[in-house]
DNA sequence: AAAGAGAGCAACCGCCCGGGT
DNA sequence: CACCCGGGCGGTTGCTCTCTT
């Protein structure tokens, strides 16, 4: 039960890995991949279960793991997605590159969690209130680039029951460059196409244990072709994120419905509209900023 | 300077799931 | 259909480092 094969044998080697150990994983992986990784451990010459090797693998030898403490974007990204996804760490992990499951786990564990709990408003900054920079530059591929212009945020944005982590959101640009569908890197993401969403106003259901929003307009007719659902319960490699009908209101799933959305490939126009690339992951994260309320009350939007 | 407390993090454990037989 | 095996994930542990007294 939970014991593997390659873990049962005698003379396997438990706790803190050597960096002979790490060498000797790393040289073997480079040239010949993982594999299978119960045959790692033999093949690599490690006294180590296959698993072992697999977990030092990916969160600490990948090359492309970004090591060190996480920025205050990272975190505030990972407050918001753990609202929507609960501690499933690793779906976290792909909306933050570079970062493994593990360590988003432990952040929150050791980190967020207390401040969250202490209720230290500011200690992890709104997403929306980081600095914003003019446009991504897909030559310079910088990480550190902050997030989609928004010179006029929709103040309709602005959430009153969650400004402790959300005034107004705008997705970290990484997040947008970075993941294809399938949450895989994809550096050649380039925003060429734009959706324009109009005015962000609520939508009321009959039970507010399914809250839903609408863009703009009137409530989306339940079975609206022009309307954007995302089921956090569905895994994400199956959702399209494709234009769809939506169920009725009191469908359990939580949903963002986007009333006439307009795709393009005109530039945005921040006076009127909220943008965003025509990213599935943006549909998400957007459908988690703005899911608030509770069964008691449907918080409402306010306006500066 | 030493000891204790707390925080951070790497790694293990146990379980679940899917594919193969 | 049942079983086995490997991969993957979330929870937990325990070691190490840093800070405080």
């Amino acid at each position: 039960m939970g014991h593997h094969s390659c873990c049962n044998k005698q003379k396997v080697k438990k706790g803190l890995w050597s960096p002979e150990e790490d060498d000797k994983l790393i040289k073997y992986i480079s040239a010949n991949g993982h594999g299978s990784w119960s045959s790692v451990p033999r093949l690599a010459g490690l006294q180590r279960c296959g698993k072992s090797c697999r977990l030092r693998w990916i969160n600490y030898l990948r090359p492309d793991l970004k090591r060190g403490s996480f920025s205050s974007q990272e975190e505030a990204l990972v407050i918001e997605l753990h609202r929507i996804l609960g501690n499933r760490w690793s779906r976290i992990a792909k909306h933050l590159p570079g970062r493994t499951d593990n360590e988003v786990k432990n952040l929150w564990n050791t980190s967020i969690k207390k401040k969250l709990l202490s209720g230290t408003d500011g200690a992890v900054p709104a997403l929306g209130t980081f600095p914003v920079i003019d446009q991504y530059n897909p030559s310079t591929g910088s990480d550190e680039a902050g997030f989609l212009p928004l010179n006029d945020p929709n103040p309709n944005l602005i959430l009153k029951s969650q400004q402790y982590q959300l005034q107004y959101f705008t997705p970290p640009i990484t997040m947008l460059r970075d993941l294809d569908h399938h949450g895989e890197q994809n550096n050649n993401f380039r925003p060429s196409t734009w959706v324009h969403f109009p005015t962000l106003i609520p939508y009321s259901s009959d039970s507010c244990s399914s809250i839903t929003w609408s863009l703009g307009y009137d409530h989306a007719q339940p079975h609206d072709d022009s309307v954007v659902l995302i089921d956090p319960n569905q895994e994400e490699d199956h959702q399209n994120f494709s234009l769809r009908s939506a169920p009725a209101p009191h469908d359990d799933r939580i949903g963002l419905i986007i009333n006439n959305p307009s795709i393009t490939d005109q530039p945005p126009d921040n006076n009127a509209t909220i943008l965003a690339p025509e990213m599935p992951e943006l549909y998400e994260i957007i459908n988690c900023g703005i899911r608030v309320g509770s069964k008691s009350g449907c918080t409402s939007f306010t306006r500066n």
